[in-house]
This record gives structure tokens, sequence and C-alpha cells, in this order.
DNA sequence: TCTGGGGTCCTAGGACCC
DNA sequence: TCTGGGGTCCTAGGACCC
């Protein structure tokens, strides 16, 4: 029986943000794009918990949380803050919380910028009262949640589990600042009424797809048969049937490795101005290439772009070169060859406006001198 | 209200090879 | 002359997550 802990950060970039300059204190935040006046394209990426009184969350379009803002002060109510998204402090924050749970725990996943996958299981050696191990994983979060507190001056919410699954569940299930624990056995009873949507991997597609089915919540899905499942959902319908009864044994990945770099960039005005969309595009490629730089990889294969146009319609195009390469003329060169035909009739025939651009290379080799050792090998 | 930017994984069809 | 099937690689698109 393993004990899995996830931690989960609350509201983190507006948190850090509040937490970092005191004249915010207790102010609604909204951290994302630039609001413009309520004329900016962009959505909310966090909003703290006095902002979601206002009715603004994650992935808000950012005129509408906007227009919140102006009806809470013509209420009297403070106005949002608007910040921008600045990734080099989050990073930085998420490098000191890793640390912290890494003195408690040896194996560990990082999810994502704010979500921790940990093992305690050792905390229940064999042959041990297991319910002693429960306890002994609970003293263990609370120490991590109060070393976090201490050192960044922000909250984060932890669920206990025997998996992956349960324990992400549970960490949700009380936020912000909570620590459940899902009892082991329990896992089932857990879930059960829960709504669907409450499980990671249904969005609104597939939640769709189940509520034709009069599938509603968590227990309702026990009423089919691995079969049914997968005639209505494929291979995920397989994995589905065993985590709406809390079973997942998906192990915790420590040594995750990225499998492409990309960035795109939304315009302000749909457009179709060669020159400006080429400038555009020439920053994003470099930028991407820095970053591959930096990241270690040694080569790419794969370049690709994405353009979307002004009714949302999204295009994707890519090649895979003959040989792995590491140049950035190539790179860029190839990349413009698929963007290309988009600016004229080939691929734009109607002549649509362009809204966004995108680049990106994939499968990066990490190490080629451990790839020729493996040839040789064989 | 009008929809970001960073990703991952899965599927389906076509090309190609044996 | 007609007819396989398996395996792998590649592309495009969709669903989802934070």
């Amino acid at each position: 029986m393993r004990i899995i802990a996830h931690l989960d950060m609350d509201a983190f970039f507006a948190s850090l943000e509040e937490a970092g300059s005191p004249i915010f204190k207790g102010l609604p935040i909204a951290v994302g794009s630039d609001p413009k006046g309520g004329l900016g394209r962009g959505v909310i990426s966090t909003a703290n918990y006095k902002a979601r009184e206002y009715g603004i969350h994650s992935a808000l379009p950012i005129s509408e949380a906007w227009r919140l803002s102006q009806k809470a002060k013509a209420e009297g109510k403070p106005e949002v803050v608007f910040l921008p998204v600045d990734f080099e402090r989050y990073n930085k924050a998420s490098a000191q919380v890793l640390e912290i749970i890494r003195k408690h725990a040896k194996i560990m996943e990082p999810a994502s910028i704010d979500e921790f996958y940990f093992d305690l299981s050792y905390s229940a050696p064999l042959g041990r009262d297991c319910a002693l191990g429960w306890k002994k994983a609970e003293v263990i979060c609370k120490k991590i949640k109060k070393e976090i507190k201490d050192k960044l001056k922000v909250t984060c919410s932890v669920g206990i589990g025997s998996n992956k699954l349960i324990a992400k569940i549970a960490a949700g299930t009380k936020k912000p600042d909570g620590l459940v624990i899902a009892e082991e056995g329990q896992e089932g009873k857990f879930l059960e009424l829960m709504p669907i949507r409450e499980l990671p991997g249904i969005g609104p597609k597939t939640e769709e797809k189940l509520n034709q089915q009069g599938i509603k919540i968590i227990k309702d899905v026990r009423k089919f048969s691995r079969e049914d499942l997968y005639d209505l959902l494929g291979k995920w319908g397989l994995d589905l049937y065993l985590k709406a009864r809390g079973i997942d044994d998906s192990p915790l990945e420590e040594n995750r490795e990225a499998k492409s770099i990309g960035e795109q960039a939304t315009f302000q005005h749909d457009t179709l101005n060669f020159i400006y969309i080429g400038e555009v595009f020439d920053n994003l490629c470099k930028s991407v290439f820095k970053r591959f730089l930096q990241s270690g990889f040694k080569t790419f294969k794969t370049v690709g772009i994405t353009v979307r146009f002004s009714d949302f319609e999204t295009k994707t195009t890519a090649k895979t070169l003959k040989k792995e390469t590491k140049n950035e003329k190539e790179f860029t060169i190839e990349a413009l060859k698929l963007l290309l035909p988009y600016l004229d009739k080939r691929k734009n025939p109607h002549k649509k406006l362009i809204r966004l651009i995108g680049v990106k290379m994939s499968c990066l080799s990490a190490d080629r001198e451990k790839l020729n050792n493996q040839n040789i090998l064989i």
C-alpha cells in the first residue's frame, strides 16, 4: 500500500504577488495579460480569493474581468489590481517549494509550476502498524505546509491518499489552506457522490458525452461495463472504469523531460500585414531557439507552426527533417516555409485575417553522445 | 464576455517497408 | 495477376491541464 500526497499551491501567482507587496494586502488581485482599459485580448491566469468574490477566475477573458472590476468600483468596492505574469518570480518560488518537499520525501514528481506529488509510503515501514504510517504522513504534511508558509508567506492545500488520483482530488476538496486525508480502503466511497467533472481528464466534451448516458456523478460510471466505456470513449474509457472506483496504479515520474519547445503570440489586432507578421514570427523563432540552447537538449528534428484565423479556426503544420539538427537558420527557414502558404492564396484562399501565430520544435534529443554509445552497443 | 500561452496525450489515416 | 498483414513513422486535429 502506498501513501501519496498531492500539494497544490493556493491561487499561486496572485498569492505570491500579494505576499510580495504590502500595499496589495487584502485587495482583489488578478494576474494575467494587460486589460488595456477593457480592450485587452488575453485572459486571467490566476485570481486571488478576494477577486473570485467578484466572479473573476482563471481563463476568464481579461475584458470581462475589467468590466466586473468597474462594476465593483461603482458599488463602492475596491478596484481589482491587474498585474502582468512574472514567471521568473513564480519559478523561483516553485523551486523553493520543491526544496522544502524534498527534505521530507525522496520520491517526488513536480506536476506543474504549482503542483507536486510526493511519496510518503516510507512513514509506514513494512510490518508496522499501517494506521500509524498515515498519522505520520499527516504530521509530515503539516510540517511542509508550515515551512512553506513561513518561507514564502503563501498557503497550499494538501491531499493524502493511496494513489495519485485520490491525493489530487482530496487536495482540491478543501481549498485554501486545507489538509485532507482520504482513508485507505475508502477510495470508492470518497469519490462516489462527486460530479464526474472532478475526475482529472474529464473536460466539457467528455462530461457532455457521459451526461447523455445519464452519468452525472462518479457512482453512475460504475453502472457501466468496461466494454460500454470503451465503446463510448476508447482507451480512456478503460481508464475511467478504474478511476471511478478510486483505482490508479500510475507511478510518480521523477524525471519528466520536455517533449517540445514552442511559443505563440496573439496580435493586438487581426492582420494580414506580411511585414508585421514576419517580424513577430522572427522574434518567436529567436526566442524558441534561445530556450532550446538553454534547455540542454542537443538537437531537434521536427519544426511546427500554428496559425489561428480571426474566426478562431486553427491550423497546424509540421515538418520532420531528414536529419536531426541544432542549426538556427535551418529552424527559422523551415518554420517560415511552413508559414508562407497561410499568407497567400495557397492555404488562405479567402484572405482571412490572422489572429495568432506560433512556432515550435519537437523530437528533441537529450544527449547525442549517449545515443551514439547505444548504437555501438547494438 | 469573445476566447492566452505553455504544454501533454490520443487518434486516425497515409506512406512506406518487409 | 492479385492480394495479405504487421510495424513504424509522420501529420493534423482534438481534448485536456495548469
